[in-house]
DNA sequence: GCCACCCATTGATGTGTGTCAATACCTTTG
DNA sequence: CAAAGGTATTGACACACATCAATGGGTGGC
């Protein structure tokens, strides 16, 4: 495939204009950040599927890391907008926030999707 | 809204399947951590915009960073695989990778537009 | 051949982040 | 009230990363 390449001269560039506003830039750019961990990922594509909130104790099961860091995992999520939390008693069950804005879940989607191109 | 929590007992926690591969998930990540930078998901932003390839030269003066700062993340999206490289003589021009398959394309409209949510 | 220009690489530095041990908080159970 | 268990927070540490100055590698103009 050829493509026609601009044609410059020395000294001289082009300009190009960023059609995407400062605010939408840090926004994007923080949904990104949450969901670039294998751990964090892992509990977004889980509560994706489930139908029931999940329990704290469950994700320190099955992702292999210690409570703080699970913790600490889900508290970047909550403070990103994704997840909500319902305690009841000493438990702690979280799920995919009920309110997200339809471009945000469909970057949850796609993110999930994305790994078995 | 009203939802029905799971029932636990004292030091039981129940099992979650992670339906992800493992390899599924290091993708996703990497995919993700490509994009989620401000320069970076403005020069990705820009390329799927721009018909013809754009120019380094073009980046460094619209994003205001140094030159071999935008070389490093240039780079990183190369080694994501998601931009392609056409060179002429000193200048060197950049697209979205033709080849990009339809999640991870689909991943970039949804990161974009996750922005302005 | 020499210089100017564009781009990539290297080295250094400050900042951010993932992880766990230790601890604190809260709720339930006895 | 005291003890036990689930969760959140703090402190510490190692690692990754974004950034720039300096340098190297090519290409084109003189």
């Amino acid at each position: 495939m050829q493509v026609t390449l601009p044609v410059r001269q020395r000294g001289n560039c082009c300009e190009i204009n960023l059609d995407l506003k400062p605010a939408a830039v840090t926004a994007a750019v923080d949904l990104l950040k949450a969901l670039a961990d294998p751990a964090r990922l892992q509990i977004v594509a889980v509560l994706r599927e489930s139908k029931d909130p999940v329990c704290v104790c469950d994700f320190t099961a099955a992702l292999g890391l210690s409570q703080p860091t699970i913790s600490h995992h889900i508290g970047k999520l909550r403070e990103a907008g994704l997840v909500k939390v319902t305690k009841d008693g000493i438990w702690a069950f979280y799920e995919l926030a009920p309110d997200l804005a339809p471009p945000v879940r469909a970057l949850l989607d796609s993110a999930v999707a994305s790994g078995s191109a």
